[in-house]
DNA sequence: AATAAATTTTAATGCTCATTAAAATAAACG
DNA sequence: CGTTTATTTTAATGAGCATTAAAATTTATT
């Protein structure tokens, strides 16, 4: 295992355990954690199972990172969302936009949190929290819509479900080739959002 | 292993086994198919591990069968939808009641087809092609209702995946009980279909 | 180049879990 | 009851895979 020194100290690790984290999470993704073995992500690497564990301390941590990156990463969407402003639809369309674009763009995948269960109780409770609080957000970001009247009237809770699992599937059948995801990000807000329209 | 002598011998083994799929559909969309034990299908049905294969020949098999299930009800529940009529606006909607009743309803849960680089080669094959056949299904009630007016012009493709992104995600937070279900089956189709009217 | 530090691999180890066979129990039937 | 048939369990086997330690290799430093 690794020390580092101060945070400059080595980049080159960083960016490849930035690296093994998005190997993961496109793993996870596809496969399911259970279905993922260490030797799956290593490959897309061109390392040996081994080597992962000179960035990580095993699997259960790999999921936790991956998920707690999800996390961060839809934490820090709802944020620019709402910093953006205007009325209830035009936040959340936003999100929806950036949202989308973090599964599809650049950024690479992120972890779809589908196996909270296969999760050691320690993290499950952190997981599990972070993303009720971000359910929560979205919700009120819905209200918001329907108190200033640019969101139709409904139930939120189960509008906000809806919404998320049509965004969660993506990489269920999105595999990265760059013009999809153009189509995606074009049509996916674009629709979901129609469906909230007043 | 069972030989049935003819279709009316075994009725309490047929009853058995559809319990059987139900349980490991539950198992698997839960906690995935890897993540799954034949020891955790066996204890929501109060049976040992080994006595599972008295019913089903293996876990390949098991997953393999879930899934097929799930491409009948869902074959089913379109045709039923194409019976009943109307423009295509009208058979979308029904189709998406009855389907997103078939996740929560009695019929029990349905195995959402969310793992399958873990099939068998020989399966994978047969299942993928049903799911494509299924989706296109979909895709053409929705062209069918942007020609005749009563669907908003729109991707029918990366619509199609929004819609049923949403509903395979539900057994991922809707675990059985009578009231969300009541809930789901209302607001479900309702929102899904107001993204596409005109 | 010589040494030290960083990174990766090889080669065990052990655990979980699917699978199987044989034995045990339960149900049906004469 | 006794005997056959159906169902379930116990116990054993073996494969796959996470994990670890030590060795090997690559990269940086002087």
């Amino acid at each position: 295992m690794r020390v580092k020194i101060d945070g400059s100290a080595t980049r080159a690790y960083d960016v490849k355990r930035e690296r093994l984290l998005r190997a993961a999470a496109r793993c996870f993704n596809e496969k399911g954690y259970s279905g993922t073995s260490l030797k799956d992500v290593a490959d897309k690497l061109g390392l040996t199972d081994a080597a992962i564990y000179y960035y990580i301390n095993g699997k259960q941590q790999l999921v936790y990172e991956c998920y707690m990156r999800a996390a961060d990463i839809g934490q820090r969407t709802m944020d620019e969302a709402l910093a953006a402003g205007g009325d209830g639809f035009s936040i959340a369309s936003t999100y929806l936009r950036l949202h989308v674009n973090a599964h599809c763009g650049d950024e690479g995948p992120i972890a779809i949190m589908s196996e909270i269960p296969s999760l050691l109780p320690e993290h499950r409770e952190e997981i599990l929290s972070r993303s009720r609080e971000h359910s929560r957000r979205f919700e009120s970001i819905l209200e918001r819509g329907i108190d200033d009247g640019s969101i139709v009237d409904c139930d939120v809770r189960m509008t906000g479900n809806a919404i998320m699992g049509a965004i969660n599937w993506i990489p269920k059948w999105f595999h990265g080739d760059s013009t999809t995801a153009k189509q995606v990000e074009q049509t996916f807000p674009d629709y979901l959002m129609r469906g909230l329209a007043r």
